[in-house]
RNA sequence: GCCCGCUUGGUGGAACUGGUAGACACGACGGACUUAAAAUCCGUUCCCCGCAAGGGGUUGGGGGUUCGAGUCCCUCAGCGGGCACCA
């Protein structure tokens, strides 16, 4: 036999395992799978027929496809690989079903490290990002992605960002901007604002000085106007995955309680407070306010420890996580508030550094014995800890509180009127009597906040504003769009490029033209990534948002990125539509109607003698299975799996696979394995897997094991028994890989396909019809194989004799008559376990299937002569006798 | 600290709405082919007892609901994601 033996293409630095192929196979390059070639092949046809652009056309059903656009950090990582062949099979998949898919790429260009990248490389922000953006761009194009490049934009691109400063306009007028000073990260060597990434231990990530919090003006949108909107609308995403939108629900934090204010004794002046628990007012024992607090602030004017606290927890930085994990630490001010309810009770007031000023009023009261933190807070400061709410069923003389604050339901005690009533009752009692007192009002507050979008940095989106003594804050006209950054900048000193340019802020005040200021802030980079979604439908128009392309591309049927996103760009794009629907941008409200979030992409991780991490690559197999240095032979120690990161170089260059294995493997290998929302383990042996099989289905047809009946010969007249039992577990395939695409099963799908290839193999060749059967399955597996392995696909199809692209080719119907079997298994169990199968006709009625499991011996034996309780009998399914 | 997940053979995973746990692979082992190796093809492979027939156990630990639990509930443990200026 003249074998197609593959070669296994040699991962870098590694030994190979398999051997090059002989010269004699090496000339028969026509039958042997040659990955590179037929990549590039198909990848060019694609291209010059222009198959995957798309134009609107509202006599077909849309489809829009969108995978979150990457930031042109340098090169394709795995992530990628991972997240946009799930979005191109999806793609694929759809298109074949008939629908008008928009399945489009671009660039989430402006952010940091393309400023870290000028600071460290002097390589200017823009040249970095565009030669980023040409090497990416050609890496996804080696994976053979389905996209219509023609609507590929960068949000660096003015003619994307001059829509946006114009957007920005409109929300400004709209009442959706609004200036407040708010709380940064100021590292005081580098005269610049850090992001909490870049606070490391209290320190600046560069600098090593210790950061500051200040407070700085900045622009805010008014997200928290949509609060109600974006959590109700929440329970109407169904094709998000629950967990995320309990995220979103939790992240937007409704709560609905009671706004109280306290009297406070010597004080003309009363604290407001915002409590849930007002069932617990008699358990109150201090009250505690934000160190930012305006009273805190006026408290320590006078008192120099009181301002060295609060100068202490701004250390702490403004991450919402380093304040919590800090020990909760409080200072007692001079002012006490009166309980509302317990005439000559007298509540001290610290300032506590785990209040947030951000939430509800930034003061809360105290009630050790229903709060764990509270209870913490009590026993670091010697305060009295009162139980007033007894679990259902406790008298009130044996509730105590130990180390733990009892939050549970339960019916009030110690506390005067509320003594007796529920937990709902007594919080519906205290807010009627201190709103007829003037001493409360129902209220809801939110967690979530309004969205600062300043950042004190070069390379983003320009806020097109000008500030005029005059005037104030005054709009560049809109002919006036885009502002544009300037270009030549310095990243060798410390602060805002853009603020220390010359003359670019420089300008006459478009209403009364004496001397003015540009506003100097950028966009928060999130700001892009609201709203390019929409943009992609029509990527070229003048208009912002093409009002009918918009409407019949949108919104997006099926979004694909990471669940590092669950929250807040998933929730800035939902608040973003709305306001853009709000200024006449659009007219619908959610963006994106179907999620699916992807788990990350990890690998083992090397380690050498001296503790430094090393690249897979470094790292070669001794013969006794251990792990050594490639060059050297030391011993290495290998760590558990994490996600790749450049940090732990534990990272496999996509474009090495690509280039030995080819685009198909790389695909076959991340869909195979794992279903898409569970983290994938990257190993060597499972590429080869993808790789191996690739072949062996090549092998399929290349030198089939039957010789194959000419492309559309028809069904022979009689099938042998076996051949007819392939043949209907082909269409049965095709059903069950349709639904696994549907619901996004990837990895079934393929098993599937795995499946039927196997049968084929075991095709008896005597019967009659086998070979018509082989190439039906052959046909079949190439097809349902077209979106996740799309090369390999369309030069099976081609070599099985179609002329037709499988691209162009609809999606292969199963019939029906050839799904259900006549027979069924029944299992058969004796208490719940399994003694035996029978094979039973379908649908074999209940009383029957009770016999016949009656009467196995198996069945017997294990009842051993007990009395029959009770026969549970499923039809189709089980039998369970019950002794 | 708070919110949200995940945990099934040596490994990745499968199991539709509670109904035969381990599909499909990887690895390992045995065999065929070969001077030999690789590749390829065939077979075995959850664990324990047993020559076998058969039996017992098993879905991170513990408990519960049910005729029946990987699946539902409670609880504990381990691991991961997010926490508002990384994208």
């Amino acid at each position: 036999m003249v074998g197609f033996a593959p070669r296994a293409p040699r991962l870098a630095g590694q030994r190979a395992r398999l051997s090059p192929p002989s010269p004699a196979l090496r000339a028969s390059a026509m039958s042997r799978y040659n990955a590179k070639e037929i990549e590039a092949k198909w990848q060019r046809i694609w291209r010059t027929r222009g198959s995957f652009h798309a134009t609107e056309d509202p006599t077909r059903k849309k489809y829009y496809v969108l995978e979150m656009f990457p930031y042109p950090s340098g090169r394709i990582h795995m992530g990628h690989v991972r997240n946009y062949t799930l979005g191109d099979v999806v793609a694929r998949y759809k298109r074949a079903c008939g629908y008008n898919v928009l399945h489009p790429m671009g660039w989430d260009a402006f952010g940091m490290p393309a400023e870290n990248a000028a600071f460290e490389n002097q390589v200017h922000p823009a040249v970095w990002t565009r030669e980023n953006i040409d090497t990416m761009r050609r890496e996804l194009d080696s994976m053979g992605l389905s996209y219509d490049w023609p609507r590929e934009f960068a949000t660096c691109d003015a003619s994307y960002y001059k829509h946006e400063q114009a957007m920005f306009l409109d929300f400004l007028a709209a009442g959706l901007v609004y200036r407040k000073d708010s709380w940064v990260n100021w590292d005081p060597a580098e005269q610049t604002v850090l992001a909490n990434e870049q606070v490391i231990d209290g320190r600046g990530w560069r600098s090593g000085a210790v950061v500051e919090r200040r407070k700085l003006p900045q622009w805010m949108l008014r997200i928290t106007s949509y609060a109600d909107d974006l959590h109700d609308s929440l329970k109407r995403l169904e094709r998000w995955p629950e967990r995320v939108r309990l995220m979103q629900e939790n992240w937007i934090g409704r709560s609905e309680g009671l706004r109280m204010w306290f009297a406070l004794n010597g004080r003309s002046d009363r604290l407001e407070v915002f409590t849930t628990r007002h069932d617990t007012i008699f358990g109150a024992t201090f009250c505690a306010i934000s160190p930012n607090h305006p009273l805190a602030e006026e408290l320590a004017a006078s008192d120099p420890a009181l301002a060295e606290f609060i100068a202490e927890c701004n250390r702490l930085g403004v991450s919402e996580k380093a304040i919590e994990q800090a020990a909760k630490k409080g200072y007692k001010t001079v002012v006490t508030a009166r309980h509302p309810f317990i005439e000559g009770c007298d509540l001290p007031v610290y300032v506590a550094n785990f209040v947030l000023m951000e939430y509800g009023s930034g003061a809360v009261f105290g009630c050790p014995g229903h709060d764990q933190r509270d209870l913490e807070f009590a026993r670091t400061y010697g305060l009295p800890v009162i139980a007033v709410i007894a679990p259902p069923g406790a008298a009130a003389a044996e509730v105590s509180i130990g180390d733990e604050a009892y939050t549970g339901d339960g019916v009030a005690i110690n506390s005067d009127f509320l003594d007796g009533k529920t937990v709902d009752e007594a919080k519906q009692e205290v807010t009627e009597r201190m709103v007829a007192e003037g001493s409360g009002e129902r209220a809801t507050v939110y967690r979530l906040r309004d969205w600062g979008i300043s950042r004190q940095r070069y390379w983003g989106c320009p806020v097109p504003v000008i500030h005029c003594e005059q005037c104030g804050i005054v709009a560049v006209p809109k002919d006036q769009l885009p502002v544009t950054l300037p270009e030549d900048v310095r990243f060798d000193r410390p602060g805002n490029p853009l603020d220390l340019h010359p003359t670019w802020k420089h300008v006459d005040c478009p209403d009364c033209g004496r001397p003015a200021r540009r506003e100097t802030d950028t966009f928060d980079t999130f700001v892009e990534s609201s709203w390019y979604f929409a943009r992609f439908a029509c990527a070229r128009s003048e208009q912002p948002l093409d009002k009918k392309a918009v409407a019949y591309w949108l919104p997006v049927d099926q979004y694909i990125g990471g669940i590092e996103h669950a929250i807040l760009h998933l929730l800035y794009s939902r608040f973003f539509t709305r306001a853009l629907r709000d200024c006449g941008y659009l007219a619908f409200d959610e963006p994106f109607t179907g999620l699916l979030t992807q788990g990350m992409v990890c690998h083992q991780t090397f380690r050498d003698e001296a503790g430094r991490w090393l690249y897979p690559e470094q790292v070669r197999r001794a013969e006794d299975g251990s792990y050594v240095h490639a060059e050297t032979g030391a011993p290495v120690s290998t760590g558990r799996s994490e996600a790749m990161s450049k940090s732990r170089k534990n990272v496999v260059d996509p474009a090495a696979i690509i280039g030995s294995f080819g685009a198909d493997t790389a695909r076959l290998f991340m869909l195979s394995d794992s279903p898409p929302e569970r983290d994938i383990e990257w190993t060597d042996a499972g590429v080869e897997g993808a790789w191996r099989y690739l072949n062996r289905l090549w092998r399929m047809v290349a030198e089939p094991p039957l010789p194959l009946p000419p492309s559309g010969t028809a069904i022979a007249e009689r099938l042998g028994p076996h051949a007819e039992t392939v043949h209907r577990a082909i269409h049965k395939t095709i059903v069950a890989t349709s639904g696994d695409l549907d619901r996004f099963h990837f990895n079934r799908a393929i098993a599937r396909v795995r499946e039927l290839g196997n049968a084929l193999s075991a095709l008896n060749a005597d019967e009659p019809g086998a070979a018509w059967v082989l190439r039906e399955g052959l046909e079949t597996i190439v097809r349902l194989l077209g979106p996740m392995t799309p090369h390999i696909a369309e030069e099976l199809w081609q070599a099985l004799g179609h002329e037709v692209l499988l691209t162009d080719s609809p999606w292969p119907e199963a019939d029906p008559a050839l799904l259900a079997d006549q027979t069924v298994t029944i299992a058969v169990q004796v208490n719940g376990k399994l003694r035996c199968t029978l094979e039973l006709d379908r649908d074999t009625g209940k009383q029957a299937m009770e016999a016949a499991a009656l009467a196995q011996p198996s069945v017997a034996r294990a009842v051993g002569g007990r009395p029959v309780r009770r026969v549970v009998v499923v039809p189709n399914r089980i039998v369970n006798v019950v002794v």
